[in-house]
DNA sequence: GCCGTTTTCGGCCCGACTGTTTTCAGTCG
């Protein structure tokens, strides 16, 4: 069953913008948002839901209730509608460049009629934005930061929307009759932090019926090729599928061919022609004869040319293929292993559900302890207080035990100041199971200063957990420029561990830093950083990196029993390495 | 547009930074 409730976000959310890129109400476009929020982050499908369900949903009223049911009733909302035609599309394509909001985007349009983002590049070579107020040399600068850190990502979407589409694809042709088998391969498979494009591999005896449902899913808006063994859609977010339709008996090998990456391919086919044999997308097969060896599965291809299965998230040419070889392949974290989320958040700071909600639906999840870790004064916004924390911290004490074998931990996510300061005293600090620490402001500091900042953070005994390492938002803002193996080598003399945060956005440490950091010694926690109960699921795409940054069991804290994991902190606290 | 132990009006997450300005608007977290 798809939910609509993202659709709905994304439609109160457009609105939100449009009103804010036309002048309205400034309130009205912050409730349209809140809402939108509000409905994405909502455990149950909206269209389960009547006008008096929706409004129970806080942040939602009569009135967005009232454009919601019309919305999953006829797929229009004609006061929407309106408003779109008011502004060009183009306009809103610009908010998307960090730094430019809508007055700035409204701007550029009522003076240069620059309605998108090749306009304003064009535009500012013209060096037509320093006349116009508000804008000068500088904003022209970071303009063209921004615009280069959207297109560094060259079209590809984030992990997360890929999977989403993805699963989906896969679910609905798993339904045709005839289906023997349907996944989804390529980068996705692997777990890259974006992807250029979906490939789904079907094994069944007849493709026809497979080709035709494709082209006929409610998110194909256009067909691109249409042949026998395959078929190209773009979905409606403009997403490139691919579909192939393979023999049952050449699944494996297909599954292995549009997995790749391109480069671990080439190394698997280098060994299968030194031992005279060939490796194609139909099977592996002797060179000279041409007769076919195998191709059923990937473990029988792997196993022929004398190598275990390579886990698709190793698949990169990083040295896989000798480790293999010498039988040194790690024996990779995987998401059972996980017994429990270290970085949460409930509705006491920005996250959207009650505390109560977070741990019952993290006890749904099997997790053997759970940390709440609400935001710390310094983030002002946020409110928090000294009285609220420990008000929050009775409830946990008194909700511990109520989730079968899940213990509760109290922690916070302090928040890492200019000098390195966090918001709290060591005495209040104390009362905390744990503390994660991370960088939420003043991002663009000199490197000595970054580094420094995040070193003293690691030397305060009670910040068991560095937050978001680098704060990148993939496609968005760029990661600190500081000296990160100075960082790792802090963490590593300090007993502080480095987040691999699982949101999409963020995936943060990535995979070549994770690589990076563990030769340091350093130990890991792969967290959600969930703000609503549907988040903690954003756990598998941290497991996915953390298999990038081929870690195990061992090196990440919370796949290790509750015990264990106290002593870490324990001596964290003791080790302050100064 | 939402919300309510301030309850049908009048608030709404608030402060800092940035680059522009010559006193501040826009953007961000």
């Amino acid at each position: 069953m798809v939910r609509r409730n993202e659709e709905a976000a994304q439609l109160l959310q457009e609105y939100a913008d449009l009103l804010a890129i036309t002048g309205g109400d400034a309130f009205k476009a912050r409730a349209y948002e809140k809402a939108a929020r509000a409905i994405g982050g909502h455990p149950t499908d909206i269209a389960t839901l009547d006008p008096a369900g929706l409004r129970e949903i806080p942040g939602v009223g009569r009135s967005i209730a009232e454009k919601v049911t019309e919305y999953l009733r006829t797929g229009h909302v004609p006061l929407i509608e309106e408003a779109r035609q008011t502004v060009p599309p183009g306009v809103r394509e610009l908010m998307a460049i960090p730094g430019l909001g809508p007055k700035k985007a409204m701007v550029l349009h009522q003076e240069l009629q620059v309605s998108s983002v090749d306009e304003l590049l064009g535009a500012i070579h013209r060096e037509r934005l320093r006349d116009l107020r508000g804008f000068g040399p500088k904003s022209e600068e970071s303009i063209l930061r921004g615009i280069a850190m959207m297109q560094k990502a060259g079209g590809r979407i984030l992990l997360g929307a890929a999977m989403d589409i993805a699963e989906r694809i896969v679910a609905d042709l798993a339904g045709v009759t005839g289906c023997e088998g349907c996944a989804y391969a390529g980068s996705l498979r692997r777990m890259r932090e974006t992807i250029g494009d979906i490939d789904v591999l079907v094994a069944a005896g007849d493709p026809g019926p497979f080709m035709t449902a494709f082209t006929e899913l409610p998110y194909t808006a256009e067909v691109i090729a249409h042949g026998p063994k395959k078929t190209s859609v773009r979905t409606t977010k403009g997403l490139q599928v691919d579909l192939r339709v393979l023999p049952p008996d050449s699944w494996g090998a297909g599954l292995q061919y549009f997995t790749g990456s391109k480069a671990h391919n080439i190394r698997v086919r280098e060994i299968a022609v030194r031992q005279k044999m060939k490796l194609s997308e139909y099977g592996l097969f002797h060179a000279r004869s041409g007769k076919k060896i195998t191709s059923g599965t990937e473990e029988e291809i792997y196993a022929r040319l004398g190598l275990p299965w390579i886990p698709p998230t190793l698949r990169e040419d990083r040295g896989e293929i000798a480790a293999a070889l010498r039988g040194e392949l790690p024996r990779l974290v995987a998401e059972e292993d996980i017994r429990g989320d270290l970085h949460t958040h409930t509705d006491l700071t920005d996250g959207l559900a009650p505390l109560e909600d977070m741990a019952a639906a993290a006890a749904a999840r099997g997790y053997s302890y759970y940390a709440v870790t609400d935001h710390a004064p310094d983030l002002v916004m946020q409110r928090m207080t000294d009285e609220k924390m420990l008000a929050q911290r009775e409830r946990v004490r008194a909700l511990d035990g109520r989730y079968g074998r899940m213990r509760l931990l109290h922690g916070t996510e302090l928040n890492i100041g200019p000098d390195g300061d966090v918001d709290w005293p060591p005495e209040f600090l104390a009362g905390f199971d744990l503390c994660v620490a991370s960088v939420h402001s003043h991002f663009r500091q000199s490197p000595r200063e970054l580094t420094r900042r995040l070193i003293r953070a690691c030397e305060n005994p009670y910040v068991s957990i560095i937050g978001h390492p680098t704060t990148r938002r993939i496609g968005r803002r760029p990661p600190l420029d500081a000296d990160f193996d100075a960082v790792f080598e802090a963490c590593a003399r300090t007993g502080t561990a480095l987040e691999i945060n699982g949101h999409p956005d963020r995936l943060d440490l990535g995979d070549e830093d994770i690589l990076r950091a563990k030769r340091y010694g350093v130990k890991f926690a792969v967290d959600s950083d969930a703000h609503a109960t549907l988040h903690l699921a954003h756990m598998r795409f941290g497991v996915g990196t953390a298999q990038r940054g081929w870690l195990t069991g061992d090196d990440i804290i919370n796949t290790w029993p509750l015990q264990r994991l106290r002593r870490f902190l324990r001596e964290g606290r003791r080790r302050t390495g100064g």
